[in-house]
RNA sequence: GGCCCCGUAGCUCAGCCGGAUAGAGCGACGGUUUCCUAAACCGUAGGCCGCGUGUUCGAAUCACGCCGGGGUCACCA
């Protein structure tokens, strides 16, 4: 067999063509070296091996002969021409063209593609997984809603960006814990307590002033009711100073409960919820304080005004700032208020300090686009309190924009048309909303049409993408049927030598990008780039679905030719196993039967 | 004013760890159903990749400077 699938450190079987085709280059060019024909010591790294824009070219192209010209002193021809004469050696591959400034351009044999649907059959959802992760841990924070009301429609984008970026690292290696950080240390649960309180007055039977600044959502009539099981009548001629601190543990232990309910839901669980309540009174806030005035970053200091923006009740004060410019943020931020209580931004570095010391090798924060400005100093933090070890990557994810009927849709407590994740969800279905949510990327709005996401047309990647997979399905029930094993293990042992039409051989090329494009996205953090390869992989599939009405040889099921249409199925079944495979990514359900 | 994001086809957007003649969907126009689901497919038309300079063998992609749109900006969280 010409190929085989490559078992690495973690046992896991991967088969990422390029990265094989690109270790034949290198190999290539390190025997050269050791025949003299190139210098000795080159640095490989710039070498890359990639599928060539225009299929005209090739298979594969490399740019090896051009990034080496320079350091090796040759023209980049010569490199090209005698590295070619290499490859060629290979059985895999077919041709080898110079071409353009330097490229090399290679075809491979049909074997090569036919062994890719063979790859997809035998590691089945395993396809394309990594080990890039190599086991390192890797916290992603997201969601982290104030605890004080259900979770809304601005917050479903970052829940599902969040847990499909999850998915997509324990996809590729990595130790993955999701996390969740519950704001309950600040104002606006004890906002929460008095609007509470209100409706708690209410269950008994008073008037409640719902006051200008409270919440006025109906949400909190069960807690109010729950405060009235708790405690009856006791706290109805009561002070705050009496109930505020139980009434704010309880709404928003309740409310938690609520956005939990919400979450899964969407189908997504965290793992962990931290507290940024928990963090007072522990010493935590001040032992990462300390740790950066141990590193004088930590001054009393005034800050100047900011330039450009008029501030009318501006006036120096002195605070206690972190030195944040010392690590690239573009001015020093107070963590202390005048009167000496922290500011948000003291128990979010001890927090992030927490997650450094618990061993995580890198950090993921996904933060609606309105926390933008909050960016630099978190990194700062984290720099600083890791020694610069520790990478945050975070993620700012855009305003959804919500439609009906290609009507803009206005959200409005006042106007009762807050729409909560549980409208969408129960209006939408979560798979078509988690896979919405991924057709854009994360720092671009994103318009979510309720009218058009139901829709099923090509218009509707989420149906479309669907719709390849249930044709699949389709084939194999049939097949099963007319008594064909369609079984993976039996699929990977036909014929596939009988796939060698040039269409058959476009939907192989395809799925050979799985693994690749696998790894770019973990690479950059960027788990939309999963949906828009479903999209593409989706088409070419529908494509060559319909190239079987024209040339009926083409048609996967071949009727009285088992050989012929077990490979035939195995290419489609090939392709149904990389869609669940990217739709488990993204965390949406396979459908089998459009109907 | 500082910082961040965006600017690619009429519209909505991919591509951006530098690679060859820049892609998709919608919309427009023209085709394809005795056939495994036409809920699909095929084709045509449509681009100073906001502008400029630089780096490079090579720039939509990197750097710098502009222009336009959005977000954000000291005791809110």
């Amino acid at each position: 067999m010409l190929w085989h699938a490559r078992t690495n450190e973690t046992g896991i079987d991967q088969m990422n063509l390029f990265a094989e085709i690109r270790t034949l280059v290198t190999d290539s060019l390190t025997a050269l070296a050791a025949e003299g024909v190139l210098p000795a010591g080159l640095e490989l790294a710039q070498v890359a091996v990639e599928p060539p824009r225009d299929p005209a070219h090739g298979d594969m192209a490399t740019n090896a002969a051009m990034v080496l010209a320079k350091p090796a002193g040759m023209q980049p021809r010569a490199i090209a021409t005698a590295l070619a004469e290499k490859l060629s050696l290979d059985p895999r591959v077919t041709a080898v063209e110079v071409a353009g400034p330097g490229f090399l351009n290679l075809r491979l044999a049909a074997n090569v593609w036919q062994g890719v649907v063979k790859a997809a059959l035998t590691e089945g959802l395993d396809f394309g997984k990594s080990s890039a992760g190599a086991g390192r841990k890797v916290n992603v924070e997201f969601v982290s809603a104030n605890p004080t009301g259900p979770m809304h429609v601005g917050h479903v984008r970052g829940a599902v960006v969040g847990d499909a970026l999850a998915r997509l690292l324990a996809y590729t290696g990595w130790n993955v814990t999701r996390e969740y950080y519950i704001n309950d240390g600040g104002a606006q649960v004890d906002v929460l307590a008095r609007s509470a309180y209100e409706r708690y007055r209410e269950a008994n039977g008073l008037e409640p002033e719902i006051r200008e600044g409270l919440y006025p959502g109906d949400y909190l009539i069960p807690v109010g009711e729950a405060l009235k099981a708790k405690f009856g009548t006791t706290l109805l001629d009561k002070g705050e100073e009496v109930w505020l601190a139980d009434i704010r543990e309880i709404a928003s232990e309740m409310m938690m409960e609520e956005i939990r309910g919400d979450l899964a839901a969407l189908g997504v669980k965290m793992d962990v919820y931290s507290s940024e309540k928990a963090l007072y009174g522990t010493g935590q806030i001040e032992a990462a304080i300390q740790a950066l005035r141990d590193m004088d970053l930590i001054y009393e200091g005034t800050l100047e005004p900011p330039k450009g923006k008029t501030l009318d009740d501006w006036e120096p004060r002195i605070q206690t700032l972190f030195r944040s410019t010392a690590h690239g943020d573009d001015v020093d931020r107070p963590v202390m208020k005048s009167d000496g209580s922290w500011t948000y931004f003291a128990p979010d570095i001890a927090y992030h300090y927490n997650k450094v010391q618990r061993g995580f090798d890198e950090l993921i924060d996904i933060f609606g686009a309105d926390h933008g400005g909050y960016v630099k100093r978190m990194k700062a933090a984290v720099s600083a309190l890791s020694n610069g070890k520790v990478p945050l990557d975070i993620k700012l994810v855009q305003l959804v924009k919500l439609y009906k009927n290609g009507e803009p849709f206005k959200m409005s407590k006042r106007a009762g048309t807050f729409v909560t994740l549980r409208d969408v969800v129960e209006q939408a279905g979560a798979d078509v909303t988690r896979f919405m949510m991924l057709t854009r990327k994360n720092d671009v709005t994103l318009d979510f049409d309720f009218a058009k996401v139901l829709e099923q047309s090509k218009d509707n990647p989420v149906f479309y993408v669907q719709y390849a997979n249930a044709r699949i399905n389709s084939v194999l029930r049939k097949s099963r049927e007319a008594g064909i094993d369609c079984s993976d293990a039996a699929l990977a042992n036909a014929d596939l030598a009988i796939l060698g039409h040039p269409a058959e051989i476009e939907m192989a090329k395809k799925l050979a990008e799985w693994p690749r494009l696998v790894e770019i996205a973990a690479k950059a953090n960027e788990p939309h780039r999963i949906a828009f390869y479903l999209y593409e992989l989706a088409s070419e599939f529908h494509s060559l679905w319909n190239k079987g009405n024209d040339d009926t040889s083409l048609r996967f099921i071949q009727d009285g030719n088992a050989a012929t249409s077990s490979a035939k199925i195995a290419l489609a079944r090939a392709t149904g196993v990389v869609i669940s495979a990217g739709l488990g990514i993204l965390g949406v359900t396979p459908v089998e039967e459009m109907r």
